[in-house]
DNA sequence: TAACATAATGACTATCCGGTCAGTATGCTG
DNA sequence: CAGCATACTGACCGGATAGTCATTATGTTA
């Protein structure tokens, strides 16, 4: 075999990456194995070592790409120049369906078996995410639909607000669709559940 | 050594858990190993298993131990006669303290490697919970405070929010003081952000 | 084709951890 | 004290899994 081209190389990676990805969405972290990685990426066990120097580096990748994904789609929900009041339904829409596609527990890394470092990494993935999800309440605070006295404290209400709904909808059995569930979240974040 | 009597045999059955819990509360569900639990409470790890059949069982006393703790304290708060307002902050700190110290993971029951029975079991204790949470809500509702479309739904929110905002806290390692979250949560839930 | 370089493999090893069980300690009873 | 029952112990076992490495496959070059 000669020399992969950089390009083939990042494209195996890539290919790894989604396996990975993959297994973790379907049985969650603790059917993440390598053996398993393997097997849906279609190549040995070995090989992965080629490309990551550890699972752990595997699995930090997996949720670092989550985490970027997530800044990108709240980043081009921002751009969008949408009215306030859409943008944060969009926002909240983006949010929801994140969570039912992946299994994000970036939020959560202290309770990850992760070492410093990697937990580090993480963490500094949700607090952009964070910072993000700040700035578009900023962009509603701005048109006027809102007013903010802490704009991260509110984005990581915000967050909290969609992973929750969405763990109980799985919890209750009760599966409101994507939709249902964005209105009403952005109603009780609009306007609290407050009669007045 | 002769039999113990029951009340004995409920107060080492009480030991070990609460040792467990422990070791839960300090390095998360991955280091609760058996052996770590029996050096914590300081017995034989043959011993656990004189008490418990099995780890699963005992991963499911510690997580119903919380759900039904905080179970009564909610229950205790709704019970207290408080005005609406001073009710939903009461509950909301009960919320907060509960997530500050436990590890709390009830509502996640889908990610923990538990088999179909226990996994049940949590399922409806988290059930249990978002039901007290939302006949609080209603008896807020009744005094005049909220409207509610779907007090469940409502008290998931909440719970997310709740949540959130104490992994948020300790992923921004700012730390606000519990009261002072609770302040903001209750606002954000009741009022909304909203400007008019 | 022979020599070489890179990529990939998968059997193997080391380690960890849930669960077992033969053995020990302790104290009651006759 | 002898015999027995109960409580407890911790060395050990087996399965799972992260990580290794000698070997094999394949394409390139001279």
């Amino acid at each position: 075999m000669k020399a992969l081209t950089a390009e083939q190389k990042k494209g195996k990676e890539l290919e790894i990456l989604r396996a990975a990805t993959r297994v973790l969405a379907a049985g969650g972290f603790d059917s993440l194995t390598l053996d398993q990685v393997a097997k849906e990426a279609g190549v040995a066990k070995g090989t992965l070592f080629l490309y990551y120097r550890s699972k752990e580096e595997l699995v930090l990748a997996v949720f670092s790409a989550m985490a970027e994904t997530l800044g990108r789609t709240l980043a081009s929900v921002s751009a969008s120049g949408l009215p306030p009041e859409e943008l944060l339904r969009k926002t909240v829409r983006a949010l929801l369906e994140h969570f039912d596609k992946k299994r994000d527990i970036t939020g959560y890394s202290g309770d990850l078996p992760l070492a410093g470092p990697s937990k580090e990494k993480l963490r500094a993935s949700f607090a952009e995410n964070m910072a993000a999800l700040a700035s578009a309440l900023k962009l509603c605070a701005g048109g006027g639909l809102l007013e903010l006295e802490d704009p991260v404290f509110s984005a990581s209400a915000l967050f909290g607000l969609c992973r929750g709904s969405n763990s109980y909808a799985r919890a209750a059995g009760r599966s409101l669709p994507v939709q249902e569930r964005a209105r009403r979240i952005t109603g009780i974040f609009l306007n609290g559940t407050s009669k007045k």
